[in-house]
DNA sequence: ATAGGGTTAG
């Protein structure tokens, strides 16, 4: 029922979405009969203000681009470089600057540094302009240091650094993952007075800070920059929202979000919804995800763009709601947005995973014609698929296909294949394809492991998985709640009592916190081994202990009773599962199936087991009793 | 009147 509420609400906010995407386009052309004496809401004015404000705005910034900045092409640029350098006299060096600019721009930052190289090698004066422009480039393809070297240049030519110099370079140690030194720069730079941080040079520390998880010092940085007379701008606050968001702190994120929008008054732009809307998509808070876009709706200066939709269509695959996915991309498409490779990836994972891979397929195959290409994501996406339906041949031959198409299969490629293999039992070919990897240069990641662990034990290799699990030893790969789970299960369904609780034990010792699988695969393994009062006291441990319990746990718990044929406690569990509303799973059901026909369940119990059977098993309860039964189920 | 910062894929 939640989720058809949720369903119907976020359509509703697509379906305004769509209404406003249409406003919007409109309101440039119905602005003049408004002005002429209509009404306004007290929004629309303002609305209104603004869009005169950003229309003067705009005629200083739509001035006619020089040639210079309208290269369109590298050839282009070349030519016209080529032309400049031969003109007497000389071009000034805005000229020169423009152009290389442009050529950022395009992304082309090495062809940019060669330019900048033969300014010199030509004599053009460079200034520190061209300084920042050629430092960008250092920084935008991983050679910082490159970055330093020219700013040693700046000194003896005389060029002055000033805080853009600065920032960039602080930057290019970012990207780099130098966070040490870039906080050392960044201290340097105020210390001996280099220069005054502006807000960009803030915020790019604040980003940095970010990216390795110090979100509690970067609002420091925030709150420091405030006190230094420097304004923290949306940039500021967007940077650490979505930092926030990504690490899964939704209310810190709108806290932050309320402080800049209520206290400081500063205006939120897409960027900052988007971040937010990202996060309430990876934690599946749909409702609120509608809210916001219809926040965003209502606010006739910000609309979704580019990126905010394709992270709707993103999370919307990802739920296997493809449906939802497809009807984002139309609306993408009426707005004029070119959905793009990553797009179309999303919506191959999503048909994958719903295991439609005959329209996976075709999709993956129509790409070309679209103009895109097919990268390794895509392409582990349909191999996900492929594995997942048991098709491992045909996931196969797709993983040769990559490296035919002159792609580099990656970790995940390998580890899909890997998880692929192990669910066909393939483990001589999994163990193969692990060694083709490893000669590959590829590192398993903590995911391979799992794979292959889990792999080990469900192809009745558990002594392979434990003695892999030894040789991994005290390494951080052993330090996952997920590993224990998936070895406690394997030696729990293969009779190794003794081994599972000493697994479990040792989580403990280790400082891990076991989660609901955890407890259910234990509470498992006692049940098979008829341990039912053993699994009775960590059942109610695992309650205790603040793990909220779940409906998989109560499913385990009473296929326990039901499989050691004691019927004592199921009449409690299942009131408590209706209670808690949680449903009965397939395989729990048809352990209740039979008893009800072996006749050991009192018929008060009927109409309670009745409530607990989910929608899409109600076929199987149907067809495996009979009608009266069935009946009296349904009509109590 | 040419340079620097924040949002997309397992």
């Amino acid at each position: 029922m939640m989720m058809i509420r949720t369903n119907s609400l976020l359509h509703h906010a697509f379906f305004k979405l769509t209404g406003i995407l249409i406003t919007n386009s409109l309101t440039t052309t119905t602005l003049s009969s408004s002005v002429l004496g209509l009404e306004f809401s007290p929004h629309s004015t303002s609305s209104l203000a603004s869009l005169l404000h950003s229309t003067s705005f705009s005629n200083n910034g739509d001035r006619p681009l020089s040639r210079y900045q309208k290269v369109t092409s590298l050839d282009h640029a070349f030519n016209l470089f080529d032309e400049m350098i031969l003109r007497k006299p000389l071009p000034s060096v805005i000229k020169f600057n423009q152009l290389l600019s442009a050529l950022t721009k395009m992304n082309h930052f090495s062809s940019c540094l060669h330019l900048f190289k033969q300014m010199y090698v030509v004599r053009v004066p460079v200034d520190a302009y061209s300084m920042n422009i050629a430092i960008k480039c250092c920084c935008q393809i991983s050679r910082t240091n490159d970055g330093f070297a020219l700013l040693g240049c700046c000194f003896r030519r005389a060029v002055v650094p000033n805080v853009i110099t600065f920032s960039t370079l602080l930057d290019g140690l970012i990207r780099e993952d130098r966070i040490l030194e870039a906080e050392r720069l960044f201290k340097k730079l105020i210390k001996h007075r280099l220069c005054e941080p502006n807000v960009v040079t803030y915020n790019t520390m604040i980003k940095g800070l970010c990216k390795f998880g110090n979100n509690d010092i970067a609002i420091g940085l925030l709150r420091l920059m405030d006190e230094r007379g420097c304004r923290p701008d949306v940039v500021a606050y967007s940077t650490i929202i979505d930092s926030l968001c990504k690490d899964k702190m939704m209310d810190d994120a709108f806290n932050l979000f309320k402080e800049m929008v209520f206290h400081k008054a500063i205006q939120p732009n897409v960027i900052t919804y988007t971040s937010l809307i990202h996060g309430l998509c990876n934690l599946c808070r749909w409702d609120e995800v509608a809210k916001l876009l219809k926040e965003m709706e209502e606010d006739a200066r910000i609309s979704p763009n580019f990126q905010t939709f394709s992270i709707l269509v993103d999370a919307f695959c990802k739920e296997g709601r493809v449906d939802e996915a497809e009807a984002v991309i139309d609306i993408m498409v009426e707005r004029g947005e070119v959905p793009n490779i990553v797009t179309y990836s999303s919506l191959v994972d999503g048909y994958s995973l719903r295991g439609e891979m005959t329209k996976a397929r075709t999709l993956f195959d129509s790409l070309t014609s679209k103009g895109l290409v097919p990268n390794v994501v895509t392409y582990n996406s349909l191999l996900n698929g492929y594995c997942k339906s048991f098709k491992v041949e045909e996931a196969m031959h797709l993983f040769h296909d990559i490296t035919r198409k002159g792609l580099k299969p990656d970790i995940v490629s390998y580890s899909t294949m890997l998880q692929g293999l192990f669910r066909v039992g393939r483990c001589g070919a999994a163990r193969k394809l692990f060694n083709e990897m490893r000669s590959q240069g590829l590192i398993p990641d903590e995911c391979t492991y799992r794979i292959i662990l889990d792999g080990l034990c469900n192809n009745h290799k558990v002594e392979e998985a434990l003695s892999l699990f030894h040789l991994v030893g005290d390494s951080k790969l052993n330090s996952d709640i997920v590993v224990y789970t998936i070895l406690i299960e394997g030696a729990g369904k293969c009779g190794k009592l003794d081994i599972a609780k000493t697994l479990f034990h040792d989580l403990t010792v280790k400082g891990l916190q076991p989660d609901v699988r955890t407890y259910a695969v234990m509470i498992s393994g006692l049940c098979r081994e008829g341990l039912l009062t053993e699994a009775k006291h960590l059942f109610c441990k695992r309650d205790e202990s603040g793990c909220p319990p779940n409906s998989v746990t109560y499913n385990v718990f009473l296929q326990g009773y039901l499989k050691n044929q004691n019927c004592d406690d199921v009449e409690m569990l299942l009131q408590e599962m209706d209670r808690r509303s949680y449903s009965l799973d397939a395989s729990t059901l048809s352990l209740l199936i039979d008893q009800i026909s072996a006749g050991s369940v009192d018929r008060s119990m009927l109409k309670l087991i009745g409530k607990l059977v989910p929608k899409e098993l109600m076929d199987t309860l149907e067809s495996c009793l009979d009608y009266n039964l069935f009946k009296q189920m349904w009509e109590a």
